[in-house]
RNA sequence: AUCGCAAACCACUCCAUCGCGGUUUUGGCAACUGCCAAAAAUGAGGAAAGUCUGGACAACGCAGAGCAGCCGCACCACCUAACGGGUGGGUAUUUUGCCUCGAAAGGGCAGGGUAACAGAGAGGGUCACAGAAAAAAACCGCCUUUCUAAUGAGAGGUAAGGGUGAAAAUGGGCGGUAAGAGCGCACGGCGACUGCGUGUAAACGGGUUGCGGGUAAACCUUGCGGGUUGAAAUGCCAUGUACAUCCCGAAUUAGGCGUAGCAAUAUAGCCUAAAACGAGUCGGCUCGACUCGCGGGAGGGGUAGGCAGAUAGAGUUUUGGAGUGAUCCACGACGUAGAUAAAUGAUGGAGACUAUUCCUGUUGGAAUGGGACAAAAUCCGGCUUAUCGGUUUGCGAUUUUU
RNA sequence: GGCUUCGUAGUUCAAUGGAUAGAAUGAAAGUUUCCGGAGCUUUAGAUAUAGGUUCGAUUCCUAUCGAGGCUA
């Protein structure tokens, strides 16, 4: 994955909370599952995993390409979630944990990159 | 030159910008030996896939004996750490070519493909429909004979011919006979045996002997091999914790302590020893071995970080040698991913290859496309399956030229 | 990552290696009824795919494809 470490979301623990009580919306191809205050405090403000269905996507190449794709639009577009942030007085308190984000790809083909980079831009604007 | 088949090899290349994994070095913060920054070189396959196989490695008691069962393999020799893999050979079958071999049927020679190539003469089982009969067969037929005027009927012999079927009792020929029959003969076909010849052997040739179907990719028999479980194995560190609680069952004898008693003695408790008993483990059963003194159940609770395993290995390869070959030997060279919510992507440009269309028309130019199958997860040897295209070599066919 | 089971009409299930692959339910058409339902009659519809063994394969074997289950 194409992001640093600290912006990933990696522990199965916090993967399980957010599932458990979050919100989420879609914007096609993609949907976002997200929470607040799930992240321990002073690591980063968001925190994003994504995740390519084996149902549909049965070959592991497949599966790699989507997920490295959507990787790449997300990490070109975060400043932009960030002034979002400041612009809407969502930007977190360091004590209080970011935001952690689950990307889900739901469309049932490969899309090319033009056409995720889309979706993240609608997803931002959403939010 | 084109086409076809087989084998081996390659898996588009380069540059720029942003970004990722581990490694090394430097610097900073810092003392949780961690985080951050910079630089350098480096970073997926021929199948990484399917998980079909053989191992390495690890744990289980350093793996016990017999029986049964289960799984796998099955012409021979060799290669290999090992194999169900590979190489060479044999046999069967199929195909191509050739033959002044033959009238034909067919035969011989050479090359290629295929084979789950042990056993149906150990044993039962099974072979639908049709057919007399599907395995010690007799419907029509053929022959002999008895009765009868004759058609025909009865008794017996026979298996050449007919028809059925996927398959009909070793093939067609000659002799032979009442009619027939491997009943006899020569030429085949299929087995078995063989102090014979060639070959390491399978086998081939010779000799002797036999001939009552198929099915083992249905059960089975014979020979050989297999202890079980898999890196979520396993070891260490950290964290957490429980010889807890409740219920049920079993608790022999001796000695000591304790308790009751003035004492003999008694036994609700504890300790030690002994055999017996019980329980557990060794995949099933029997024997045998070992461990424990308690066993079984209920109901809850905690952790799910890190390090090692884990990347120098049956490693890759030049040259030379041995061998028909798989492969082996000697000397030299090389350093080649190591992630764990899982690293290779995005954008732009250039070049090469290639398909279609157009222009020019011996060459070439332009436009629009195309690049497959597919992502390491402990590591190796194979097999199988997927794959756009390209290169080389060998064989065969066709055409042209010499 | 490893182990393992299965695949039959639209759906749920049958079928010793023997040929028209069966049953229920659903679908379609007809009949009955004033109309609908129920009933009755009929029709169409399937062995995951590709090879092999066999005279003959849903069944036996091999390879693909797909769907589950188990595993600290």
């Amino acid at each position: 994955m194409a992001l640093e470490q600290a912006a990933r979301l990696k522990s199965r623990k916090i993967i399980a909370a957010l599932f458990k009580g979050a919100q989420s919306y879609s914007c096609y191809p993609l949907r976002l599952v997200w929470a607040k205050s799930v992240i321990p405090a002073n690591i980063a403000v968001v925190q994003c995993g994504f995740s390519v269905p084996k149902k549909t996507f049965k070959r592991a190449v497949d599966r790699n390409l989507i997920r490295r794709r959507v990787s790449e639009a997300y990490r070109l577009h975060q400043t932009q979630l960030h002034n979002q942030f400041k612009i809407k007085h969502l930007m977190p308190e360091p004590e209080a944990g970011g935001y952690a984000f689950m990307i889900l790809y739901t469309a049932k083909e490969i899309l090319p990159y033009t056409e995720i980079e889309k979706g993240i831009r609608k997803m931002i604007r959403k939010f």
